[in-house]
RNA sequence: GCGAGGGUAGCCAAGCCAGGUCAAAGGCGCUAGGUUGAGGGCCUAGUCUCGUAGGAGUUCUUGGGUUCGAAUCCCAUCCCUCGCACCA
């Protein structure tokens, strides 16, 4: 009937929690936590499972230690995921269909609904209460809430107003990634293709041909002093054009792609490529040049028409050096502007000639490019009569002056092609306007977080310098959207409000999502946030009492003690969350502490749902028990390592469990008188509890896991080995049990529940107290003599493992006064090197000779290798070896079955004797 | 490419910041013995190499360096993970 039943467990727990973790204000310091809230577009698998279960471990822990806990949970829902999810179920597009059915086992009938974005995150949010319930995971789900509630959407729009009026809220322009077919922005992980591709900032340079202008994108504007001439593609359509009224000759993508970029465009009339050949064209700043033929020119790079500096560009070098084998253009030669060192008169020719480079296509042609253009950049300096200043300074100040007097204007284009969208057209850049944004570049804001992280605690430490570098790297952030679910944007109501920028602060929102609740969302003014949240009054504030409340509950929790998120959201959200709380809240309300947690694998490979290698939570949970799926993701990794779910490994877990609850209900009555060995076993057990403590104080799940289940399981092993025949151990047991179950409770709540039932405790396990040690309990002496012990026989069975002879008897011979006196000597000594001269002083130890100084090494090695925890209290209470295994006899011969004699070393004839030393007998197996 | 973190025995992983307690904790797997006797059970021992006395030798990605002494500190190298934004 006390059978090992995890399923039974949880049902009989989750029959006693239903409200238990629901928590108010109360006279109980609080400790509130906070995890970054699920999107719910799937099912949760296992890595998801450990991001929850981490702070329940530890709300449970700090619950148990006497906090007030609070951990509150809710889903975020705004964003466009889900539309392009429905959008594709609709399409029935084989993929998603079959990640849906298949993978998440979404009934048809639910999948049908799908067409709908808000009934699929309605499903899974509904879905991750379930399976987090199931879990164990200790919420208050009173406080849930959705990110598309009206109210919350009163919430946001408080929020923004303060970062408005605190002029992080800025309108600009800003080039993106744009779908013309989709007319939207295209994101990451809409793409098909290119997601490395960058947006580059070109410099178009105009020049002169009859009433027309021929632009060239460059990035290197400050090389318009060597141009030689310009490329044009023979093959490809070229098209004149009313650019904001003014002709450009430019290719025909090109054309389109200036029209997203803030300038009016007509075409006017096709140009064959062909016949740009030899024309020339001029520019103030390098005269008349001719345009010549090039195939490797791309019309679907930039404007189509590219200058050419062969002096320090080594595909113009090659392009040209080509035409002039076949005879043609030889009058021109390369016109060096640069001075850089390292490099001859001729950069971009040295550079090709130094690699032995012979045509254009050499795979190398682009590493060689990139080359130049560094040490150019880095080292190069204009000649002269260019003006003689750095590349790095020219560059700029020759695009300034283009820009100013010369009519260059700015092409945004991607430095790698192709970009393609996930409907298969062609990406382009576009400028988008009316884009609003987060000020996060703006260097005071960025300051006053530096400041604020200065002061968190930050776990584990090395994420310090990550954060550091994400607020320094951090610009302007693009906050508004025109697709997807959301808040409007109070500034202009046709956009919403970006997703991660509606999900910096709510965790104070948990503090009043149950009660706000009860208000109508229309008298959700700004002034009734102002109250609450800030204390400030104004006059005619609606349902003043429910106001009072919140605002006491809002004073409670916050700030938050610890907020918890994988490392994947440092240098977004978890940055982010910072500076919105700097803006919004005064100091005494700022985020104290975050724990960043690393990734999950799946037998060793990246979990990834695209890729069918996910294991759902819910699965694991029903094939292993809830207690086994949270004591593996706590006791494989600590939170911030990556950890690999690999079922061989659960299933051992699983039988971990099962022999705790085994040992428990077999001891747990025992009722014989306590030995010396149960003092040893209780003396142990004080370490053990303290070392969890300071574990789970620092969140190292697995190091408490170590320590509260191993470290127990280990001395009850040798406890039981230890206890004299017949008995089953002393009531002593109990309090062991106890405490035991209390230390794995937090890990383990299903079983830890069914066993503090059994062992008759008051009230839930999640609620009792956590133990405390009891200095008083500790007991070095028993410590020190079982140590000595369990060394002793270790060293007896290597020995017998080694010489092979059936043993009549064993004799274990102690170690003679004066080395005890040698061995606290050099034990107690801070220079270990000098102190056997000092011994050696003594009268009674030199007359000992050589016996002496070889007892003095050996002990010196010997201290070297025992551990401090073994070294420090024998020097101050040394231990009566003899007793000890005197004591011990009737074990060790039940352990080796033969005799054992114990003698002191002086008395004993054999040779061996002379070898003992302190803490380490002599032995003798004849 | 840039920023952050990491590479430890068959596998997972502690140790490294504060060099000698390190042949290197613990778990898993495997092997042997015992117990129970058959269903993924429990206990004990072994699991780099050598060794008939508790020892010795060679190891902590690779290559150098500092030191009486390095898994631990420094430099370089190769490999892996995460982030690099308008996306949750």
């Amino acid at each position: 009937m006390n059978e090992f039943d995890l399923g039974k467990f949880e049902a009989e727990a989750q029959e006693q929690w239903t409200h238990a973790f629901e928590s108010n204000p109360s006279d109980l310091e609080k400790f509130y936590l906070t995890v970054a809230y699920p999107y719910p577009s799937g099912a949760m698998h296992v890595g998801h499972g450990r991001t929850y279960i981490v702070p329940d471990v530890v709300a449970r822990f700090w619950r148990m230690r006497g906090r007030q806990v609070l951990y509150p949970m809710a889903f975020h829902v705004t964003g466009a995921p889900v539309i392009g999810i429905s959008k594709r179920i609709a399409k029935k597009d084989p993929k998603t269909v079959h990640l849906y059915r298949d993978l998440y086992k979404v009934p048809q009938n639910v999948l049908d609904e799908f067409t709908d974005p808000l009934t699929i995150v309605r499903h899974f949010a509904s879905e991750y209460q379930r399976v987090m319930t199931a879990c164990g995971i200790s919420i208050d789900w009173r406080r849930k809430f959705t990110t598309v509630d009206p109210t919350y959407s009163k919430f946001i729009e408080w929020q923004w107003k303060h970062l408005y009026e605190a002029g992080h809220v800025i309108k600009g322009v800003h080039p993106v990634r744009y779908c013309t077919v989709d007319d939207n922005p295209v994101g990451d992980h809409d793409l098909l293709e290119g997601d490395k591709a960058e947006v580059i900032k070109f410099t178009l340079v105009m020049f002169r041909i009859g009433d027309a202008c021929i632009p060239t994108a460059t990035l290197r504007p400050e090389t318009i002093h060597g141009v030689t001439n310009l490329w044009a593609n023979p093959g490809v359509t070229y098209v004149r054009a009313l650019v904001d009224g003014s002709a450009w000759i430019i290719s025909k993508e090109a054309a389109e792609k200036i029209a997203l970029q803030d300038h009016t465009v007509e075409i006017k009339e096709e140009i064959a490529g062909q016949d740009l050949i030899d024309k020339t064209v001029s520019h103030p700043l390098c005269g008349t040049v001719p345009i010549l033929p090039a195939d490797f020119v791309d019309p679907d790079m930039a404007t189509g028409l590219v200058m050419s500096v062969p002096a320090h560009a080594p595909f113009d070098y090659i392009a040209l050096r080509d035409l002039q084998h076949a005879g043609k253009y030889t009058q021109i030669k390369p016109l060096p502007l640069i001075k850089v060192e390292g490099y001859g008169e001729i950069p971009a020719q040295d550079a090709v000639e130094r690699a032995g480079i012979t045509h254009q296509m050499d795979s190398r042609m682009d590493a060689l490019t990139q080359e130049i253009y560094s040490a150019e950049f880095s080292k190069g300096k204009l000649f002269d009569r260019f003006g003689g200043k750095p590349v790095r300074v020219a560059r700029d100040d020759v695009a300034a002056l283009m820009i100013e007097k010369y009519d260059s204007k700015i092409m945004y284009e991607f430095d790698t092609r192709p970009v393609i969208c996930r409907c298969g057209n062609k990406v382009k850049v576009k400028i988008l306007h009316d884009q609003w944004f987060l000020k996060y570049s703006d260097p005071v804001w960025k300051k006053q977080v530096s400041d604020l992280i200065l002061d968190m605690a930050l776990v584990p430490p090395e994420v310090r310098l990550e954060f550091d570098r994400t607020v320094d790297w951090l610009k302007d952030w693009a906050c508004t959207r025109r697709v997807g679910l959301g808040t409007r944007f109070p500034w202009d109501t046709t956009q919403l409000i970006e997703p991660l920028s509606d999900s910096t602060i709510y965790m104070a929102y948990y503090t009043i999502a149950h009660k706000i609740r009860e208000i109508d969302p229309k008298l959700l003014t700004p002034e009734v946030f102002d109250y609450i949240f800030l204390g400030k009054k104004s006059p005619d504030l609606p349902e003043k009492k429910k106001l009072d409340a919140m605002r006491k509950e809002f004073l409670y929790w916050y700030p938050y003690d610890f907020r918890f998120s994988a490392k994947d959201l440092i240098s977004n959200h978890l940055t982010f969350q910072l500076f919105h709380h700097v803006t919004i809240f005064p100091k005494d309300k700022l985020p104290q502490g975050m724990v960043v947690f690393g990734m999950g694998l799946l037998n060793g490979a990246k979990m990834s749902s695209s890729k069918g290698n996910v294991f759902l939570l819910e699965d694991a949970v029903n094939d292993f028990g809830a207690d086994t799926v949270r004591m593996f993701l706590m006791g494989s990794a600590e939170p911030w390592q990556d950890f690999d779910w690999r079922n061989e490994l659960v299933i051992s877990t699983k039988k971990q469990i099962e022999r705790f609850y085994n040992t428990v209900l077999e001891v747990k009555d025992a009722s014989g008188e306590p030995h010396d060995i149960d003092r040893w076993l209780i003396s142990r057990l004080q370490s053990h509890i303290e070392r969890t403590t300071a574990a789970l104080t620092n969140f190292q799940t697995r190091q408490a896991l170590q320590e509260a289940y191993f470290g127990i399981e280990t001395d009850l092993k040798w406890y039981h080995r230890r206890l004299p025949e017949n008995s089953d151990g002393s009531r002593e047991l109990h309090a062991l049990c106890s405490a035991w179950v209390r230390l794995l409770a937090p890990f383990i709540p299903f079983t830890g529940e069914h066993l503090w039932k059994e062992l008759a405790g008051e009230g839930l396990v999640s609620f009792a107290s956590w133990p405390v040690a009891d200095k008083n309990l500790v007991n070095t002496r028993n410590e020190l003599a079982e140590e000595l012990l369990s060394r002793t026989v270790e060293d007896i069975e290597s020995i017998r493992k080694l010489i092979q002879i059936t043993p009549k008897s064993i004799t274990i011979s102690i170690a003679p006064e004066w080395k005890h006196e040698i061995f606290l000597l050099i034990a107690k000594s801070h220079d270990r090197n000098t102190v056997i001269k000092e011994i050696m002083k003594d009268d009674a130890m030199r007359k000992r000779g050589k016996e002496a100084t070889d007892a003095a090494k050996q002990c010196t090695t010997l201290i070297h290798r025992l551990p401090p925890h073994v070294i420090e209290p024998l020097t101050r209470e040394p231990i009566n070896e003899m007793e000890i295994f005197e004591a011990a006899k009737g074990f060790l011969e039940k352990e080796f079955g033969v005799p054992v004699h114990v003698t002191a070393a002086e008395s004993s004839e054999h040779a061996k004797a002379a070898t003992a030393l302190p803490f380490k007998p002599s032995i003798v197996i004849e």
